[in-house]
DNA sequence: CGATCCTTTGATATGTTTCAAGCTTAGTGG
DNA sequence: CCACTAAGCTTGAAACATATCAAAGGATCG
């Protein structure tokens, strides 16, 4: 995987100008799945051989929405997605964010009606595969089956600790919680070292991640700063101290389920 | 399934004395499979012929506990049962609730180290299954598989309701949601009229699913009655008003799936 | 029938929200 | 290249929902 130039860049262009061609974004999804379970090459060929529309996406560009029944699934080349609800007083509550290299949705391809929405965070390149060739694939291919179930079965450990986070910790651990997931899953992506990166959030969008309002966000933010765990530049953020914010956090990578084959927990270690 | 006579035995008698056999257990967990996905018999016999223990649990047993590789994926005979974690300062957070007939531990058995934790809530009969005979199954039998898959799915947008609700809700829709969502299960399991049934939870576990304190808790289930919504006599809930409490708590049954077969929202109506 | 767990209630404390305004940055078009 | 605009960020003051603390009253179980 192509190394990433350091610092300045913003994080736009950056999945603007995305370095890696189709067929290599498509090797990555594969790459993913297989730390999920091994696939045999007849596997990875039906993958490979899944018929996609090639599109890229503006910033905020809705690709399911709550009710309606999933069309195609997408497969995220390059930029950031997320998943949301919005309740009847139009409160917002984002339930997930996803990164390149990611299957978008699974969670909803598999059921008859969506029941949240699925948005891009910022311009994206996604592969749109109709969900019926998905079935086809998992229904002639039990084995790449069984590394998206498994896939799935991580997005809803994720889910069940941000459940944790907004159920029962404060504002300070709740934000500290976000920040270093997010790192962590950028650096096994390699899309980042975990000491520095670009949120490509507003704070709203962590507010609605952490169920508070971006006017706090705003402050414990600048909190986290003046404590010394983090700094920041525009929304470029470095962890200055991966120790003081997981602990804040009460950050244990467990449920990202990174066992097999990654950093894992020992990335954390400086 | 044998109907329940109405209102009066309490909660733990009538999981104790369990008018279904263990043979009619492990039918209604295939029949609720097959809401799923359709299911041939030869998959049918497969999951019949799955090796089980059969045991009998006290309230508050811990099934799975987090950080450990879990060895028995359980299916719930009789009792509840739920998931939770627990932060760093000790609170508590529940995950989701769960309900005779239903496979326990899916979401931690597809995985090799459980992040959280399952514990019965009340008394339970459980049918204990060896996570190696499941493995065996659902690579054997890909239609198990997909049925499973999708009901974890279906897990999934439950704890991604669950993040809304605590997220982006006040304390009383909340509560009235969790009251909804409950009636609506036991009701599809055939357990219960929506209208009246047993919460076999204290306020301090209400309160652990909701993101707040008992004292709270208690307090706005008084005003829930205040309003008429629900009426209560010990932990016999009444649901005196179905739509006024689903519109306080902002309730719209979709992300149960339960479109096809089951009596779904037209359950609502009275 | 004592002991424990659960529920209820009141008084006070506090974290977070709300409201409101000014400020900064990025994007756009003249 | 500057002015304009919209979006997002920052800050302060006041209001509010919920938490905390504390104690008494019920229910349930051995």
């Amino acid at each position: 995987m192509a190394e990433r130039a350091d610092a300045l860049p913003p994080f736009l262009e950056r999945s603007d100008t995305d370095f890696m061609g189709l067929s290599d974004s498509i090797e990555r999804v594969i790459r993913r799945l297989e730390t999920r379970r091994a696939l045999s090459e007849e596997d990875r060929n039906a993958i490979r051989a899944l018929p996609f529309t090639y599109r890229t996406l503006e910033a905020s560009t809705y690709m399911v929405r709550e009710g309606e029944p999933p069309q195609i699934c997408t497969i995220l080349l390059s930029g950031f997605a997320y998943r949301h609800k919005i309740t009847e007083k139009g409160a917002r509550q984002i339930l997930s964010l996803h990164l390149p290299g990611e299957f978008l949705d699974l969670q909803n391809s598999m059921l008859e009606v969506a029941d949240h929405n699925v948005q891009t965070l910022t311009r994206a390149e996604i592969a749109a595969v109709p969900v019926t060739a998905l079935h086809r694939l998992v229904t002639e291919h039990p084995a790449v089956a069984r590394a998206m179930w498994i896939d799935t079965l991580v997005d809803a450990a994720i889910f069940r600790e941000w459940l944790v986070n907004v159920g029962r910790r404060d504002s300070h651990s709740r934000i500290a919680h976000l920040l270093c997931e997010f790192a962590l899953r950028l650096e096994m992506a390699g899309l980042a070292s975990h000491y520095r990166y670009e949120l490509p959030m507003t704070q709203e969008q962590i507010a609605d991640c952490t169920g508070l309002t971006p006017v706090h966000v705003n402050r414990v933010l600048k909190d986290l700063g003046r404590q010394g765990l983090i700094s920041r530049e525009r929304r470029s953020v470095a962890i200055a101290n991966w120790e003081g914010l997981s602990h804040a956090g009460d950050f244990n990578s467990r449920y990202l389920h990174y066992e097999e084959g990654g950093p894992g927990e020992a990335a954390l270690a400086s």
